[in-house]
RNA sequence: GGUCGGAUGGCCGAGUGGCUAGGCUCAGCUCUGCAAAAGCUGCUACAGCGGUUCGAAUCCGCUUUCGACCUCCA
């Protein structure tokens, strides 16, 4: 464990604050996972990897992070595109709609797709499934203390009581009054003593598939109960950040900060932390507004919005070179620009773990002022993940050693105007943001030898032929890599190196 | 309607009261048999109108405008 300066901002104070752990050397990280009733989209994305960089973050500043993620397999859901369909015949439904057989085909896609971001995997992902019992126990203690009140088979929890006590709507900036003249019709309502009062537990239609029995009769829980459940479960009472998007401030968090303050007595979480949508034309992508691109569709280019498919490390740099509470939108341009970009840089770190090392006697070689700047931009990586994971600073940052590394190996800088200091600076700093903190892999993947073999006597061949002035077969033999996604360049002392699209 | 948050150069996007990220694009140059890559140079913006200040894109007010949440939503 190092000192640090983390600052994170807190959505529940709208401040950035100095980050301390409950348990020193500990922290306990909860995010809201997947809905898995259908395919994740490029919006989910975004939550995913801005965790997967804040649980990086703190495993680098030596915080041992136990991080949970659930996936929510319960509840009132059908599978995106089959409610039409299963309208027309409710056995249909029930000869089509297998619920766990739903919920592992897109769980395992969740998971794919997790993997192809590089985002390191959950220490513990729950299912909301798994956890009944829990969240009945734990609605069985809210009804004990006398916020929360059966109805029918269904339990609701009492908000307007639980406000007169305890502070609510700090985290949504919400005011209780303007919840309850809500005017919408939403299921259930008039079972409920006020508007704003949720639902903890509900009652199964007997048409429902999924179904577990309670002391209120057969039903599914609510969807705000399975998070406080199993964030009870595996961090604790009390816990140091909960994560998600900012569309479930409210009324999710809310809701699960006012479950959990009356079933344990304080407030659940320390840090609250929401990431902004990804927008498409202006508007967020969401299944409500039909506009969004699967994973899948994104990576396959296979959209009627996509100009081409996109490399998940495209996607993963696109996001982070914008902050997380910034919107994003989505263009073809810009996850264009990403890739280029993201070959800029990854070809300069490439470089940097061949560039000759400088020998370190005192000579006239030493450029101050450039190991200055150098140490400069490194040592600013830090600061700038300390306040609030500034990704694209420090990736604005990775990006000004990109000319001085490329200058080094073009030779218009001397290896030797780095002191060694300087150099394993450089050294260090780079791997360890590019890859262990953001995460960044290569596009391509490992070349097997077989290949190499080839294009090295590939590469010969065209070398004579250059010699012997016979460009006519030199640039055939690049025009023909070139078509099969392979390039060649001619570096100015001769050498040749390739990469494969 | 209520609450909250934005409006930055050709595009995407950081950001601090004064020293004006970064990426992509574009133009020129260097290198080069050619190409690609790379390097160098150039392109100086902060919606509008007021105000505070020695000084504001950055603080305050108003206007215009976009969006998020208030319903499942990452």
């Amino acid at each position: 464990m190092q000192p640090h300066q983390l600052k994170i901002y807190n959505s529940l104070t709208r401040e950035k604050e100095h980050f301390t752990s409950l348990v020193p050397g500990h922290v306990g990280l909860y995010v809201c996972g997947p809905t898995v009733s259908g395919e994740s989209h490029l919006g989910h994305a975004r939550p995913y990897i801005t965790f997967d960089v804040v649980l990086r973050y703190l495993q680098h500043l030596g915080y041992k992070v136990r991080y949970v993620r659930n996936i929510t397999d319960a509840g009132h859901f059908e599978e995106e595109g089959r409610e039409a369909e299963d309208k027309v015949s409710q056995k249909a439904l029930l000869e089509k709609l297998e619920p766990m057989e739903m919920v592992h085909k897109y769980t395992s896609l969740f998971h794919k797709g997790m993997q192809m971001f590089n985002n390191l995997e959950p220490h513990i992902e729950p299912t909301a499934t798994g956890h009944i019992v829990e969240q009945i126990n734990m609605i069985e203690t809210l009804i004990e203390r006398g916020y929360a009140y059966p109805v029918n088979g269904s339990v609701y929890f009492d908000v307007a009581k639980y406000a007169a006590a305890y502070p609510y709507g700090t985290l949504s900036g919400r005011v209780l009054e303007d919840q309850l003249e809500t005017t919408r019709e939403l299921d259930g309502q008039d079972e409920k003593r006020n508007k704003a009062d949720f639902a903890l537990w509900k009652n199964a239609p007997p048409e429902h598939i999924m179904r577990w029995k309670s002391p209120w009769g057969e039903g599914f829980p609510g969807w705000h109960i399975e998070c406080s459940a199993m964030s009870r479960k595996y961090l604790g009472e009390v816990f140091d950040i909960h994560g998600g998007g900012m569309d479930l401030q409210f009324p999710h968090h809310e809701s699960e900060i006012a479950q959990s303050t009356i079933a344990h007595g304080h407030a659940p979480v320390r840090y609250w932390i929401h990431n902004n949508m990804i927008t498409i034309n202006g508007k967020k992508m969401g299944k409500s507004y039909n506009n969004v691109i699967k994973l899948s569709e994104l990576f396959t280019g296979n959209h009627p919005l996509l100009q081409q498919a996109y490399h998940p490390m495209v996607v993963r740099f696109y996001i982070l070179q914008t902050h997380y509470r910034s919107t994003l939108d989505f263009s073809n341009e810009a996850l264009q620009a990403s890739e280029r970009a993201l070959k800029r840089l990854w070809e300069a770190y490439i470089l940097l773990k061949k560039l000759p090392a400088p020998h370190g006697e005192a000579n006239t070689a030493v450029n101050e002022a450039l190991n200055l700047q150098i140490r400069n931009i490194c040592l600013e990586l830090t600061d700038f993940m300390n306040d609030d994971f500034n990704t694209a600073k420090v990736l604005a940052n990775l990006f000004e050693l990109c000319p001085i590394i490329n200058s080094i190996n073009g030779g218009q800088i001397d290896p030797n105007a780095l002191t060694p200091a300087t150099y394993s600076l450089l050294q260090e700093s780079m791997p360890v943001f590019i890859e262990d903190i953001l995460g960044l892999q290569p596009m391509q993947a490992a070349n097997n030898g077989k290949l190499e073999d080839v294009l090295k006597l590939l590469i010969e061949i065209r070398a004579d032929a250059k010699k012997r002035k016979d460009f006519a077969t030199s640039d055939t033999i690049r025009q023909r890599l070139e078509a099969s996604g392979i390039f060649l360049k001619d570096a100015k002392d001769g050498s040749v190196s390739w990469s494969v699209e």
